[in-house]
DNA sequence: AATTGTGTTCCCTATGAGCGAATACCGAAG
DNA sequence: CTTCGGTATTCGCTCATAGGGAACACAATT
């Protein structure tokens, strides 16, 4: 009896499906034999999946080796595009980014993580393709706290069973009591502030963008810890990061 | 014994993974009871299979409707990612499309089918996400001609066995020994031409990147009939497509 | 309070997912 | 061109489990 970490029951076939789009990608594209003995799974049966996900697009034969397939980049183009608030956000962010020079990112929530869905690179170096379509946990993030902070009291609590409040430096805030307090603080002030709490030497700003009185997600500036950190350039981003959310939000309000 | 068109055996699992997921996409989210039905499914199976895929982020559960995940976004970009022509023809694609005021586009092959990986607008008024990711059978397509015409000729045919040549118009080449001799025409020429093979109206020229001897994807110009048709136009967009393909080319090999 | 629609859980049973072994393929080495 | 060592693929079998049905829970309407 499959069954997930919660002890309910799972569908194992799919599990096995999903084990699989991971190796291939964690390996770049990987063979019949090398999959079944990382999966501690029979050829035959690794072979079936990959025939199956063959079928459906969902992987390629290219020469002698199995990848993800395109089918994926459909699926996920239409996930991404579901999101009204990517269409809305897409030219604000551009601008924020290229007004500031800093990295601006747009933010959203699911099953209690943020995701990365779109971004601009202002003048920084880093390439965003590498960020963009990669999980979060919300506690880390400052867009991600933007977001908390005007989610249900409830579903705040369950997101935090869900996924705990790991350390990714010595920043993060760790402690449920102090979360909630920060994200009190957060309401008030109308952003969200993170100071190397996720990545060494990355500080940010985040806001929510709010639609019918829920939380759709939230914009971010992010830099270089030094400059960040200087007061008058926080106030001076938070303007600018707020202005743009109000863009944004007036695009949803007439989409 | 679950088994596909061809008759050899699959994943029924997986199938109905894929299944449920169509569904999703197709009816924008959908509850348990309505998959089901539509699927021909209890309840229950629906069920087990939407845990698993909200367990791994590959669906969502929104305000009572279930929804395709992001985690699908994450494993798209890796699928469009993966392809370096992807990176290679993105500025080119631009200029292409910048200077010739047409619509200009990136396609891959996979399994048979061409994918539009990039595309940028131009002048036009098409907003290009809804062909970013999305199949087109090759020999409809300008860019997919291309490919075709240098692909192994046994891959050629092999192709044409498992995807048939349908017409799209009455413009389309359906027979084979008709689509051979014009592989053979492009591969002269240089460049493939589509007249409204696959929508009325729709011109288009494509043109294949090759590197370390295969094919790799093909640039493509596509615009109104009526412009492109012209002969001048033809072969002033023929040129600039072929030095915009020797640009991506070049940047492949200087990755 | 009753009704009607959801989603979710439980438990059983027939089927097909996963297995292991046999076979086919495919280069490289002799 | 044959053999060998490595692949991928196919073939049947069998036992776990995917899928079914019915009971239950929950939410919204009336």
């Amino acid at each position: 009896m499959e069954s997930n970490e919660s002890g309910v029951e799972t569908v194992g076939s799919d599990e096995t499906l999903f084990a699989i789009v991971e190796q291939l990608r964690e390996r770049d594209g990987a063979g019949v034999t090398e999959l079944a003995e990382n999966l501690g799974l029979a050829k035959s049966s690794v072979h079936k999946h990959l025939r199956t996900m063959v079928d459906h697009g969902y992987a390629v034969k290219r020469d002698g080796t199995y990848h993800v397939g395109l089918e994926f980049f459909r699926a996920g183009e239409y996930a991404r595009d579901r999101y009204d608030i990517y269409r809305a956000a897409k030219t604000p962010i551009d601008d924020l980014a290229a007004e500031t020079g800093e990295m601006a990112w747009l933010i959203v929530e699911e099953n209690g993580r943020a995701m990365y869905l779109y971004g601009s690179r202002g003048d920084s170096e880093v390439s965003v393709e590498t960020i963009v379509g990669t999980w979060r946990l919300l506690h880390v993030n400052s867009g991600g706290k933007a977001i908390l902070a005007h989610l249900p009291d409830d579903e705040v609590d369950r997101i935090i069973d869900a996924h705990g409040l790991p350390a990714h430096t010595e920043n993060t805030v760790t402690d449920r009591a102090e979360l909630h307090a920060e994200l009190d603080r957060i309401r008030e002030r109308g952003y969200a502030v993170n100071r190397s709490e996720d990545l060494h030497g990355i500080h940010a700003i985040g806001a929510p963008v709010r639609h019918d009185g829920a939380v759709r997600g939230a914009l971010a500036v992010a830099g270089a810890a030094r400059r960040l950190a200087r007061d008058d350039r926080e106030a001076d981003l938070a303007e600018r990061l707020l202005t743009a959310t109000d863009d944004v939000e007036v695009n949803l309000a007439y989409r």
